[in-house]
DNA sequence: CAGATTGTTCTCAT
DNA sequence: TATGAGAACAATCT
């Protein structure tokens, strides 16, 4: 599940819940989920430390202490969630921090796909950071299009390629490219001017309410709220939706025409603004 | 029971 | 060197 959306939620999470705080108890239920660091290090190395920034790049969220950095990575199944101390924790609750005096931060995954791992120092960061591609919500599009220009994959693969771009998923990706009236499998180098152009725009009005709602939101009119109905149709055109396999993931994808599609979709984004502006106003 | 899953990483082939 | 396919990882659901 999680893509830069949902992490930028636990990020949020990481910061009020934490922030400034101490944590005064690292409680390793399960070290299955620990990547390169024992429970007991783990501890030694954080109890005592206050929390001093929520830093996220990619899909990875940073808890930083001034010291040693925790880095987190929520694989398909994992969540962060704040609570009580006191409220007894659920079996899929691999690591809780007790920060401060009566907040708990809880790292729960169904899977141990991915986990915790600890940086010793800012250097430890920048290697466990090395392979990243610049963060999808900061990219600036110059750089953006230097990323598509440089590689010969299939943009779909190259959009949720962590080393080319950092934070899309699969549901993301297809999500962008359908707004953008692109196919998954063009070679991203061989995207005209006014295409990749029109990716980063995509990206970004795509991203902008994914965050706001900590999610990819299924809405009626995203590709999203209907990649997985039984028989499902493209919401603009209402072309049978392609399933396809592209990067080892599940693609869906609308053959149908493209620029009446990206209009219609910008209509539909202008006219929902006029609409909230209106309101607003009179 | 087979096959699927929104993530990453590795191997092998092209 | 770059890219793609497939498997592996863990746990659950259809």
């Amino acid at each position: 599940m999680p893509e830069l959306p949902d992490v930028e939620g636990f990020r949020n999470v990481l910061q009020s819940c934490a922030k400034g705080r101490t944590i005064r108890r690292v409680d390793v239920r399960d070290p299955g989920v620990l990547h390169g660091v024992s429970a007991r290090r783990l501890r030694d190395s954080l109890e005592g430390r206050r929390v001093t920034r929520a830093e996220r790049h990619g899909k990875w969220l940073l808890a930083r202490t001034g010291g040693p950095t925790l880095a987190l990575h929520f694989g398909m199944t994992g969540l962060l969630l704040c609570a009580d101390p006191d409220d007894a924790a659920e079996p899929h609750d691999r690591v809780l921090l007790t920060v401060g005096r009566d907040h708990q931060l809880r790292y729960r995954d169904q899977r141990k796909l991915q986990g915790l791992r600890l940086a010793d120092d800012d250097f430890d960061v920048v290697r466990l950071l090395r392979d990243q591609g610049p963060d999808a919500l900061t990219v600036d599009r110059e750089e953006f299009e230097d990323v598509l220009a440089s590689h010969r994959g299939r943009v779909k693969s190259v959009l949720i390629d962590q080393s080319a771009l950092a934070g899309l998923g699969n549901l993301l990706a297809d999500e962008i490219l359908w707004r953008a009236g692109l196919r998954p499998n063009t070679p991203a180098n061989v995207l005209a001017e006014p295409e990749r152009r029109r990716l980063y725009t995509e990206m970004r009005r795509t991203l902008r309410p994914a965050v706001a709602a900590c999610r990819v939101p299924p809405r009626p009119t995203w590709l999203t709220g209907h990649r997985d109905d039984p028989d499902p149709h493209c919401p603009r055109c209402g072309t049978h939706l392609r399933r396809t396999r592209m990067a080892g993931r599940t693609t869906v994808w609308c053959p149908g025409a493209r620029r009446r599609g990206v209009r219609a979709a910008d209509d539909f984004e202008t006219t929902a603004r006029r609409a909230r502006a209106g309101s607003g106003s009179r």
